[in-house]
RNA sequence: GGCGGGUUGGCGGAGAGGUUACGCAGCGGAUUGCAAAUCCGUGUAGACCGGUUCGAUUCCGGUACCCGCCUCCA
């Protein structure tokens, strides 16, 4: 069994990676909060897990992976918008239009990480459709002392989970001396957090034993990971900026609800996108989304990638440059690969660079190397790379030049007499301009459709 | 203030305690009427200062600078 290695948060080691049931390896993501198209930065995490999806379906076997990604459709900043349609005339209850707001978000979400040539997940699991299983643990963190309520709120007891602060690394105290926690007077202790709130008239609610109502955010991950993956799992992933509070939070209800159970056994962090140097981020405005990409003509291939060719590990800065590069090393690629079926298994040195900590760098690195198309083709694909289905803006132009290559062939044949080879080169620098390629040899002359074609520009050649 | 990450040649970006990373660009050559494409060849890299070592860019310690989290965020 080929041993995947992964730089586990919890640990802050790189670990052999040991299923609990290899035959149902199971994986969990935090996924969007669906209010808005995803930017940049929510794309990462989805391709970098994508291709760990991929890799453990390779190791494991298609059916016995199972990966949960959320859709988390509580939100305030849904609710502000379906309250400004409301309020713009638009028909039907609070309710529906949440819910015509967040099925619109995520068939975004899905037409925009589908073009990156992600992978569904097993499930996606809604918040919305879990709302008894949160009341539930609430009620039962209430019931064993972890969690208490206050004037319509529940809220976690810190204090009571001695383990808190172990994956950031922070202690209580520290971050209470950081003092940058919301205090209020109904708070026990500064750092407990909100497990369910009350809700006013119009904001959505749901019936609880602490009045109506609706979740806080953390509690939603710790629920749906229950239900669908269980009291022990295997690896929880997400960006870095969630290591603390969220993550940290969900280990605290999760174990205290569930001491039976480990939660998650691996947490894999990646570090954030940055776009000039900083990161992408709503509170900077200098963020961009997948789709203004995509409309920009940047196939989501080449977005794939840029993503992978650095290390999930390390901040990656999203440049044009980049783009470019990307791009035109997957034009070659895909010109060498076109009507070559792949390989039957991916070349060994791009398995191995994945397995060791899913080094993706590596693996193009590999990629590179490899001489036979079939094995490139297979190899890629492992990345998510190269797909039949991705390839479509990657194919030459159709057009007929066979004209035009016969007239630049007849030029050139009387310019080898005449020695005046003016007239073939302003042919040939029309034909460049149009953005064909001129191939001329002693064989003969061929014209190629290149990326940047415009037959509008041949007329009259 | 607390916690964490980073700093590699013109650019991007890996691995490995001692031998060419790789890609792009550049340069030289083959080829071409000239080009393009292709092929061949080509790099004085490892923020700074110490330490360990026969030997460190790679391990350890410190300094500087950059970035992130601690507040909605992937």
């Amino acid at each position: 069994m080929t041993e995947i290695r992964l730089t586990n948060t919890r640990t802050r080691k790189k670990e052999a990676f040991v299923p609990i049931d290899p035959a149902n390896v199971r994986m969990y993501l935090c996924g969007p909060t669906v209010y808005d198209r995803a930017h940049l930065g929510n794309a990462r995490p989805v391709v970098v897990f994508d291709v760990l999806f991929r890799l453990l379906r390779h190791v494991y076997g298609p059916d016995h992976v199972t990966y949960v990604r959320n859709f988390t459709d509580v939100d305030d900043k849904i609710n502000a918008t379906a309250l400004a349609r409301k309020e713009a005339g638009a028909p039907g209850t609070l309710e529906e239009l949440i819910r015509a707001r967040t099925e619109e978000t995520i068939g975004w979400y899905h037409a925009d990480m589908d073009a990156l040539g992600a992978l569904r997940p097993t499930q996606e699991p809604r918040a919305t459709d879990y709302i008894g299983a949160m009341i539930s643990m609430i009620a039962d963190l209430v019931e064993k002392g972890h969690a208490y309520a206050r004037d319509g709120h529940v809220l976690f007891r810190v204090r009571s989970y001695t383990e808190y602060g172990a994956l950031s690394g922070r202690s209580v105290d520290d971050m209470i001396a950081g003092a940058r926690v919301e205090v209020a007077p109904f708070k026990e202790d500064p750092m407990d957090f909100v497990l369910w709130k009350p809700s006013d008239a119009d904001l959505p609610g749901w019936d609880s034993p602490w009045g109506r109502g609706r979740p806080g955010w953390h509690i939603e991950c710790s629920a749906m990971s229950h239900a669908l993956l269980g009291a022990s799992f295997d690896i929880h992933a997400g960006g870095i900026d969630l290591q603390f509070p969220h993550h940290e939070n969900e280990i605290a209800q999760s174990c205290c609800a569930h001491p039976e159970g480990q939660f998650a056994r691996y947490w894999l962090h990646n570090e954030m996108l940055q776009v000039e140097g900083k990161k992408m981020s709503k509170s900077l405005g200098n963020f961009f989304t997948v789709r203004d990409l995509l409309d920009r003509g940047i196939p989501g291939e080449v977005i794939r990638f840029v993503f992978l060719q650095t290390h999930y590990g390390k901040p990656m800065d999203w440049t044009a440059e980049k783009a470019a590069q990307a791009e035109a090393t997957l034009r070659k690629w895909r010109a060498l690969g076109a009507g070559i079926d792949p390989a039957p298994s991916a070349a060994p040195e791009v398995i191995a660079a994945l397995c060791d900590d899913l080094n993706t760098a590596g693996a193009i690195a590999a990629l590179h190397r490899i001489a036979d198309p079939a094995v490139l083709v297979a190899s890629a694909r492992l990345l998510g790379l190269l797909e039949a289905g991705m390839g479509d803006w990657a194919a030459a132009p159709e057009a007929d030049l066979s004209d035009l290559a016969a007239k630049l062939a007849d030029l050139r044949v009387k310019a080898m007499d005449t020695k005046d080879f003016a007239p073939v080169d302003a042919l040939k620098s029309a034909l460049v301009a149009a953005g064909v390629e001129v191939r001329m040899s002693k064989a003969g002359v061929e014209l190629l459709p290149g990326p940047n074609f415009d037959a509008a520009k041949l007329e009259g050649l």
